[in-house]
DNA sequence: TAGATTGTTAATCGATTAACAATC
DNA sequence: TAGATTGTTAATCGATTAACAATC
């Protein structure tokens, strides 16, 4: 059973709570967690944890609380943690390799965490056929048929701001439903992709605005 | 002159505006820009254009537009992006060189981003004394005179989870004002400190959940 | 049973969009 | 002047919070 547009402000704050409950489970502390201290422990009132919940089922019992290892397994499946995602990663620069290591290092240490990334692309000659923490470098022009073929549908693009688009829509068009775009450009996709421009010169940028000299904020 | 309490989804799209006024610049286009071209180009509603300007001044000609280069100049100047700031960056494992490069290159290339990367850290004594892109790793116990000295008040953080918080309170215990954390934690500061949480393993597991097998989003 | 906490409805809050008088 | 676009107010939309009956 699947919901129909669920808000993504809703969707955001799921992997939130999903690390809470993981945090949780590993302490072994307590069987039953209230949206209180599941959202304290988020940052997040209880009151929207109990509704964002409440979108998706009735995990919790009245008086005592939700189940922590019950609603784990529940927010991994409607996470789609429950089965393995293969994703690739397209610009083996620094910040690619970076990424890469990253995302590996989760996939084999968070159990809630099951995207695992199967091949890096580049176009520079000298980096195909080297591999990272096991994972191959991939000419471009094979970008497609392995996408194809090991059903890849979600993609990381570290490339340069002026190939990202172009690399894009090369994803899109062999399968790709899913795209987090480190290059510091805003990417135009078809409505059915998931698109998400994780722009760090922007964050940068927005941070300083609060750096006025003498100022202080609330 | 400063301006209290804008609210953060403001402050957000600045930096977005700024960007396409740089590359209205760079082309040469034109020297005007109306809030709908500018809205157009950065993913935003021509109404919202204008209220998020207004906050700030009046910076428009009616039945004209916007003057290009001059409203760059002033969102540079609501940005502080007209002064350099020093900035560090915590952790040299790979992610924070990375980043490191990313920002230095940024700095270079981008007229309009002017936060200098000048020192980074890491307690590992084999990083200690090396240097990427001309910046030097130096050792943690540094770090408070080294703030204290170049005046430093924005950070980077890319260290291992468990270390991070206690890092970010030493950063605002020696005058740091603002942190961009790469570490997959929720930290917990002073109010005055800005902080923004860049916690990719979320925002992939987010993407996931619009991976279910044959559904399609609109 | 008494106490606690859920799921849900109503109230509030904030952000975006529409509309338009002012004016270049 | 006529046409275009701003700055701003009012209307709409959506998300969060408060409150509480249901019930474990």
């Amino acid at each position: 059973m699947r919901w129909r547009k669920i808000s993504d402000a809703v969707v955001r704050r799921l992997p939130l709570y999903l690390r809470v409950l993981d945090e949780v489970v590993k302490s072994g502390d307590t069987p039953m967690i209230s949206s209180q201290e599941l959202g304290a422990r988020a940052g997040v009132g209880s009151a929207l944890v109990r509704k964002d919940l409440a979108w998706f089922g009735e995990f919790g019992k009245q008086g005592v609380g939700y189940e922590v290892e019950y609603l784990r397994s529940e927010l991994k499946q409607i996470l789609n943690m429950e089965r393995e995602h293969n994703i690739i990663l397209v610009g083996a620069g620094s910040l690619g390799i970076a990424l890469a290591r990253y995302t590996i290092r989760r996939y084999h240490m968070d159990d809630s965490f099951s995207l695992k990334l199967v091949g890096l692309f580049d176009h520079d000659p000298d980096k195909i056929g080297k591999a990272y923490e096991g994972i191959s470098v991939f000419a471009m022009a094979e970008m497609e048929s392995f996408v194809r073929k090991h059903n890849v549908q979600m993609a990381m693009i570290t490339v340069p701001a002026d190939a990202a688009q172009d690399i894009a829509m090369q994803l899109v068009n062999c399968g790709v439903r899913a795209i987090l775009n480190l290059a510091p450009v805003k990417l135009t996709l078809p409505e059915h992709v998931q698109l998400l421009n994780a722009d760090l010169t922007l964050e940068l940028q927005r941070l300083a605005y609060y750096l006025a000299p003498g100022q202080t904020w609330e």
